[in-house]
DNA sequence: TTGAAAGCGCTAACAA
DNA sequence: TTGTTAGCGCTTTCAA
């Protein structure tokens, strides 16, 4: 396998001149610069990347963390995140930080720690204060997906308002006994998104004059099923039955389309359902939900880690005059109300036709950027 | 940052002793060994991979092409992979090399084919046979999940005979008009799953005595929409309609039992439906099926690639006498026939009371190993 | 703009 | 069983 001795060789020049030629780091004539990537690409040959981060001190890695692949937005961070990583010639390697205590340490300290990566990125996973710190303080810059880490940048959707958009959404259509289907207390523990989500529900209720009927507020487990269940109980009793559903996520709205059905009533004229993410099958569902975008999530976070990083090479070991005092930063992920079939106004009338519940080509989706 | 020198004086003794000490390569005398592990506990020190990997030619380190991120049975596969490959001390890092030609050309040549990975498992993903001998070539071993590659080892399910499985356990029940919801021609062009399931649906069909119905035999794309808008096509015109559709995949199937439930059929009195795959929501919905193990397969494949290696390492360049002409393994994946509640004999009388058809608790799975 | 040469932090011959 | 030492293949000073 031709090595950069060769490449040199071959182009008349030395191996510091093909480092700096193929690396597009220090000055190289225009000349000799075609020369070298001339001879690199007759001998087909790619840097060892090894030898590359054992000389320089960066690996072009990135670690990403998530608690498991299972759920759609955790995958579709990762996916945009490789896609941008990728497209600068970063790889990004996968840790499953999801087990106990002496498991994730052991990953944390030979995986993280050592210098496998570069960066890291944590994918709706709380690392503690004390990860955090280690890593920064070793240089390494954190990026956190769904949910801020303390001393890293962040990527997130502003639950709150998304959820106050959801709720408001119902509102303007005249609904006035609104159910919030949220995320029960183990799914709060890190980043309190349900607790966000029902607070914004709760916001936009009160902006209405309406107070939240505690009876109207159940909590599930972010899945289908869950939500399935949660809805079951929740629409059981037909008297005083709220005519709308915000839940928390897609996959539960989904669920309580499903159970709505399963109790003969009808979507959305008995009952109006919106979600929240933007998951796939809302489409098919007819779902309306607020989207959001993950794989724009990872690839914002992938872009902001690499920028710290190059900002960091330009400067050497002196500080950056401009990263002084500068706060990671905290993008707030874009997320817009999309109108489909499950939501409209209450008592629409006895006449208004049952929705196509599960129809396949619901009508053009109506989006608003918010 | 401690490093290897630092711990050998604590240690007091050679740096050589203290890399074998920690790496269980090579004689290293109890006491000795102990006294370095304290010291390098004691100093916090982890190995620099990149250094290790210099010297020694290994990464620790796998890597992963996928087509893409967002479906179950990929990330399942990963998922598996990971958890293997952590535990015995190795990352994965993740492709996709869904790209073009240029942009797949660029990763395979610069990622993949460079010293970044010891070897490479591929998801679902048809290598070509160029790709797949270059690797081999520079000695790192390939593992195919879900496919087979020429010249690697390979994971997967036996789709003839575990679709013939699906079907035999209708005609046990005794349907006679059993229709078939494959993959389109587009999903065949790499592995042939849905014509192999083909085959074992046909197969089983002859061996009952039966013609297979070419009207009974349609596509879509392995989602629940497209399950749904076959199926709508499919059972809409009400006379010889098929009693039992065996769908290529889970969420196929479930797009059938919703497509039924809007069409006013009933599960499993006026249709049965089975799938393939072992979806986690294919439980919610009381669907039958053959269940896979993506998980297991992609820890299987991680096994076999790391034995590969460790094999290779102990043989040094002298080829392991026994891997003459050892064909690289193909493991045989197992498969289960999950009996829910969405197959019953047909005509079971209308006295027969509908299928709770989105029944959150349907009654304990029934498994039978194959 | 270029080249010479000193490492980067380990591993693995080889010798003892 | 242990130590000495020569690399692994680059990057990056430093000097020209």
């Amino acid at each position: 396998m031709a090595g950069i001795a060769d490449v040199a060789r071959l182009a008349g020049v030395s191996t510091a001149t093909v480092s700096r030629a193929l690396s597009g780091n220090g000055p190289v004539s225009a000349g000799t610069r075609g020369r070298v990537a001339e001879a690199a690409a007759s001998l087909g040959y790619v840097v060892s990347s090894d030898a590359s981060s054992l000389a320089s001190g960066r690996t072009r890695n990135i670690g990403a963390v998530v608690p498991h692949l299972s759920r759609w937005f955790f995958t579709s961070v990762i996916e945009g995140a490789e896609r941008a990583l990728l497209r600068r010639g970063y790889d990004l390697t996968l840790y499953n930080l999801s087990g106990d205590g002496e498991e994730r340490r052991r990953v944390f300290e030979h995986h993280l720690l050592r210098n496998r990566v570069d960066a890291v990125i944590a994918v709706s996973l709380k690392l503690t204060d004390d990860e955090v710190g280690r890593l920064l303080a070793i240089g390494k810059p954190v990026a956190g997906v769904g949910g801020p880490l303390t001393g890293a940048s962040t990527v997130q959707i502003d639950d709150v308002a998304v959820a106050r958009l959801a709720t408001e959404h119902l509102l303007q259509l005249g609904h006035r006994r609104i159910a919030h289907l949220g995320g029960s207390r183990e799914y709060d523990l890190d980043f309190h998104i349900p607790t966000n989500r029902r607070h914004g529900y709760a916001a936009a209720l009160h902006a209405a004059g309406l107070e939240s009927d505690p009876a109207l507020q159940v909590s599930g487990d972010f899945t289908i099923p869950g939500g399935y269940a949660a809805a079951t109980e929740l629409l059981r009793s037909a008297h005083d039955r709220p005519t709308a559903v915000f839940a928390a996520s897609d996959e539960m709205a989904i669920g309580v389309l499903i159970a709505a059905r399963d109790l003969g009533l009808s979507v959305p004229r008995d009952l109006a359902v919106i979600g929240v993410d933007g998951h796939p099958l809302g489409e098919f569902f007819g779902l309306s939900t607020v989207a959001q975008h993950p794989e724009r999530q990872g690839g914002q976070a992938a872009e902001l880690l690499l920028s710290t990083i190059e900002r960091r090479r330009r400067w050497r070991d002196e500080p950056d005059p401009r990263e002084q005092d500068q706060r990671p930063p905290a993008v707030e992920a874009a997320a817009e109300l999309i109108v489909r079939a499950s939501t409209a106004g209450p008592a629409a009338g006895a006449a208004a036709s049952a929705l196509p519940l599960f129809s396949p080509t619901p009508s053009p989706d109506t989006a608003n950027e918010r």
